[in-house]
DNA sequence: CAAAAAACTAAACAAACGTTTGATTTTTTC
DNA sequence: GAAAAAATCAAACGTTTGTTTAGTTTTTTG
């Protein structure tokens, strides 16, 4: 058991190589991730990032292009849906701010590399990534308000204030700590905080969003 | 006149080398913009910096302590004023967005520096800094709310929202030109764009916060 | 179990890094 | 206008960087 258990660690010195190369990439930043550093983090030789990738360009390259999230199936099954346009949108809202909390490390890494101008091809390819998940939600957004069950917001910013209000959380650990007055620690990815997360995305833009129908 | 703009210049190369460090850094972060490049961009010796800063890194920390914003005595303002709370909150979002894209270079590096945990003691300054102002601006929706004009919404989350929608809109340039829909440039930073922003905001802000007394 | 392939390693590579030196030019001071 | 101070420069400093090499160990294959 043991001795297998060992025996797959060293098969899969490779993935673990990408794994720690994401927490490191994450904490403190391509440039500043040495390949010594992220060899020795790993525990393996230096040189075996060379073997594995080619260089520290393509391991990060490869990074990005495996754990690019693929979300567009679940969006469009959710804009197809036959359900109220405001149940659409709060399934969207549970699955963006779920898949941000549980890869954060991975979207802090995206996220930073959106903001540079360093690599545009990294940018390119994750701004045609986003591209098309917004257009899906714009369509459950201009859905709803054919329908008359939204108001005919500013369709485009708003999805910039879920996706901001959520990358924020996600980026500014610290700063999130201070907002919500806990320790500092990563406990503010932690579940309750996480729920308190959800019920105040759905209730601003709930308010946002809803025609007042009522007399 | 000719003479005197260029003796004003070379009095300032070291005004000059943080106003080009700040563009680089913004561009392509710390790491990544070596003294070598800065010095050639600002056209000064690469001697300069040192001569000038001591190190990089005392650069780096100049440029932060000395353009860091000095918003907490127009926020405190804005608070001890005599006006519905709402028109306060309204005031806040104005002069944020204003600052942000006025000094959006700036805003960049320390927002780019928050998800980093390579400098402790800048996370620190710049946490600090933001608290302050966080705490000033919770007061006023907490006073909105005992003046019975605000509901009782999740205020720091609130906050995070409010500044997680700027500084998304302030990082992600490209992602805000494929939101808009605008040709890929800086103009969505520029008057037309900033007064939609500002729109969005209020009209969500607005929605969200604002009890409806009406029947 | 020997040969071939894959995995792994220590050591060395050139290039780029931040910084310093020592000399030269420019500016300021009296 | 000579002496002192400040600014500027080219060149070199020792490190660290990403990458490669050449050899060894381990695994797979027939």
């Amino acid at each position: 058991m043991q001795e297998q258990a060992i025996h797959t660690e060293k098969q899969d010195k490779r993935q673990h190589l990408l794994e720690v190369a994401e927490r490191l990439f994450a904490e403190q930043g391509y440039e500043a991730v040495s390949i010594r550093h992220l060899a020795k983090e790993a525990d393996v030789n230096i040189a075996m990032v060379s073997y594995y990738f080619e260089s520290k360009e393509k391991l990060f390259r490869t990074l990005l292009e495996s754990k690019m999230p693929k979300t567009r199936a679940v969006l469009e099954e959710v804009l197809a849906s036959d359900i109220p346009s405001w149940e659409k949108m709060s399934k969207v809202i549970d699955m963006y701010i779920d898949k941000f909390f549980v890869n954060r490390a991975f979207h802090r890494i995206i996220m930073r590399e959106m903001s540079l101008q360093q690599r545009p091809e990294h940018v390119q390819l994750i701004a045609d990534n986003f591209a098309r998940n917004m257009k899906i939600i714009r369509g459950i957004i201009e859905e709803g308000q054919e329908k008359g069950q939204f108001r005919y917001v500013d369709a485009e910013l708003t999805i910039a204030s879920m996706f901001g209000t959520i990358s924020t959380a996600i980026n500014n650990h610290k700063l999130m700590c201070m907002l919500t007055q806990q320790p500092d620690s990563e406990l503010v990815y932690g579940d309750d905080y996480r729920e308190r997360f959800k019920r105040h995305m759905k209730s601003m833009l709930q308010a946002h969003l809803l025609l007042n129908t009522g007399g």
